[in-house]
DNA sequence: TTTATTAAATCAATTGTCTTGACTTATTAG
DNA sequence: CTAATAAGTCAAGACAATTGATTTAATAAA
């Protein structure tokens, strides 16, 4: 037998798990669905009425939702609908880029109450940290001033930075940001802010954003391809966002060369696709603070230059969606990104039309084969600050289980 | 209110569903594990010792389960180790190709009992049904015979047979099988023996067998690489296979052109690496018999031709390889097949050294970025048969909710 | 040899959550 | 005005996991 062998195997449950789990789909149908009644909610669930009575009580009395006007609906006694309170919960969502650090706070609904920015300083982690937990102390000093019991509901912060994480640096270039995936900044962003941290990369945020009330919300099954300074994908799977085995799921940016005509092509797809090769070939430094409106000027105007580069990305992400939707067959696919709404627009535009694929079918979805997402500087801080409401009210496997 | 539009919701759940899972996770300890105690699978699942104790009785009783010889392991009463019984549970697999049809006949850890093969008639579906349904019924006969209460313990039957479902057909081409794919076949199937029937396509079916008892045992998060006629992959996320939003994920044979130097290239990477490419080049009937004895003297002989096409292959899997790492940061990703031993290891060595991606880090698990996984003729119709077995007994999250 | 310690497994009582079935309330259709 | 329909509640019951005490069986230490 396992003397020495650790068992493995998965966790059990138990009702504690079973209610938790009862709780979550309410505010999940609640999010998509907007306000239901409780009897629309013990049909859509599959729960008694009398259940779904008593997590509705429960939610009110902890704020999570609150009744509205009773409506009549034909015969029958009026139902009264409930909605999610936005100020039910808050979270904090915080992005560490190469030049820059942004913080929002965001409430129940994905609205966004309080944002700040900050460059980071150029002596690295350890001198940034302090710029940032001063950057989430100001942020909650805002939320507090507004709202004043809002502190007690935040139910963690959320980091999200470029990846990949834990791994040997294949590429030793400015791309990376080696010296902040060296440091313990989970550990001390926690410890200077007394909040449960996670960490995700860009990609992952900007999903999660995209997810919670973007193009992908209350869809089980797609792809978010993030077009920000790097190039990388949030994969969002059976409703739940896909992580790997380390974290790094979704790294597409370091695919190599999908394109071909260019046999001695083994560089990463985002060393042509992303924001920093558009940089690169505009001469503008990253790290300006009017990087959108530089770059979106630059696009109205046009080059041949410019309408080269968009040519040759758009046929690398062409092929890269060929493959996506091969590998994935998701409901759809989804190009958001750090990089200026013109840009993702004209992009979506100039990859039509796509290549043949499975997503080829005739009964689709309402949904289009692919779509623009969100587009703006803000967005991977947003679905930063997304993550602990995921975590927190989403239904997931592991929110059944026994905590370890 | 949503008078119109349906409500979307996830399903609650309640005590049954909890007790179902604990059962599922018990079952999984064990075959993972193999033989544990009451002691060990409290400690492992988290459940408490007397919870466990109740299921493994009831498990005990419904035959799936069975106790060993007391071990004593130093201080403390002796431990009553428990394994599953192989002869608990049996399940039948069926395997449709383009020219033949296969059905086997498994246990409840894996085991073959039953083997039976057809050729197809080439009158379509209507025909070939009845091929298949005479197939089973011999089968059915055969473990009768050895097994008298089996056919009782069948928990279903699992069908594979090459994809994509339900789409425009893309190529029209002897590539596809197009009417069988129309062809109401699930529902005459399980109208003809009785039992529950689902359908997956042939490299889901190899993933599933691979993780029931090929290299991806236990493992969490694995690529499944299927080289047979076609070119598939069964993903293993989350210790579930990956189906998508239409059960189509995983047809990496339909990516077009990974590799570079060859501008015109719009053919999907199936039409190079596959078994159906190397038959072609060696003018080998596929419907062949001998099939697998051929193309296995053929590589041992070797010739030019074949090495040229075994370096073309290796250097379009390659590149695969590391757009699967990049996407997915899988814990190992494994070449299985419906092609001979020999060609399977040969690929292996023949793609290796690996190019840099992602998984290429330090701390490695034990497994191998890439390894050989099952190839053997009968390993498709194997994960089929796998399926019901691993739908009734292990733990996912759609077992936990309520049905419907 | 005796006693203490450790571990496996069980017994009996308790807890917490969902379900069941009867009931109340409020509205519309006829 | 009455019957039908639907929302929602009440109170009792069912079920599976938990808790805490107890039994059994082995080794280690005195």
């Amino acid at each position: 037998m396992n003397d020495k062998r650790p068992i493995r195997a998965k966790s059990g449950t138990n009702l504690g798990g079973a209610s938790a789990h009862n709780r979550r789909i309410m505010i999940d149908a609640l999010r998509v669905n907007g306000a239901l009644s409780r009897a629309d909610l013990a049909r859509a669930t599959g729960l008694t009425p009398q259940t779904v009575s008593n997590i509705i009580e429960e939610l009110a009395s902890d704020g999570l939702v609150r009744s509205q006007a009773t409506v009549r609906r034909g015969r029958g006694q009026p139902a009264t609908p409930y909605q999610l309170v936005p100020e039910g919960a808050f979270a904090i969502g915080l992005q560490i880029d190469r030049h820059v650090t942004r913080t929002v706070i965001v409430n129940l609904v994905g609205e966004v109450l309080v944002k700040f920015e900050a460059k980071l300083p150029p002596g690295g982690p350890a001198e940034g940290v302090l710029v940032i937990l001063d950057l989430v102390r100001r942020a909650r000093a805002q939320l507090a001033a507004r709202t004043s019991d809002a502190d007690k509901r935040l139910v963690g912060l959320g980091v999200a930075m470029p990846g990949p994480f834990g791994i040997n640096t294949l590429y030793d270039d400015p791309w990376m940001m080696t010296a902040w995936q060296n440091f313990p900044l989970i550990d001390r962003i926690a410890e200077g802010t007394g909040l449960e941290v996670a960490l995700q990369n860009d990609a992952a945020a900007a999903a999660t954003a995209e997810r919670l009330l973007g193009a992908a919300h209350g869809l089980d099954h797609a792809i978010c391809i993030y077009f920000g300074y790097g190039l990388g994908a949030g994969l969002i799977l059976n409703g739940e966002l896909y992580g790997g085995a380390h974290a790094n799921a979704g790294e597409i940016g370091m695919i190599l060369a999908l394109i071909p005509g260019d046999g001695a092509d083994v560089e990463p797809l985002e060393h042509y696709a992303s924001m920093a090769s558009l940089c690169k070939l505009l001469s503008i430094d990253p790290s300006e603070p009017q990087l959108f409106e530089m770059v979106s000027d630059a696009l109205q105007k046009g080059s041949p230059q410019i309408e080269a580069w968009i040519a040759d990305v758009a046929q690398r992400l062409r092929r890269a969606i060929q493959a996506l939707e091969s590998i994935f067959d998701p409901q759809t696919i989804i190009l958001c990104g750090g990089a200026p709404r013109r840009l993702i627009d004209r992009l979506v535009k100039e990859i039509g039309p796509l290549l043949p694929s499975i997503a080829d079918r005739a009964s689709r979805f309402p949904e289009a084969r692919l779509q623009a997402g969100l587009a703006d500087p803000w967005s991977v801080a947003l679905g930063a600050a997304a993550e602990p409401i995921a975590r927190t009210f989403d239904p997931r496997f592991s929110a059944i289980l026994k905590s370890n």
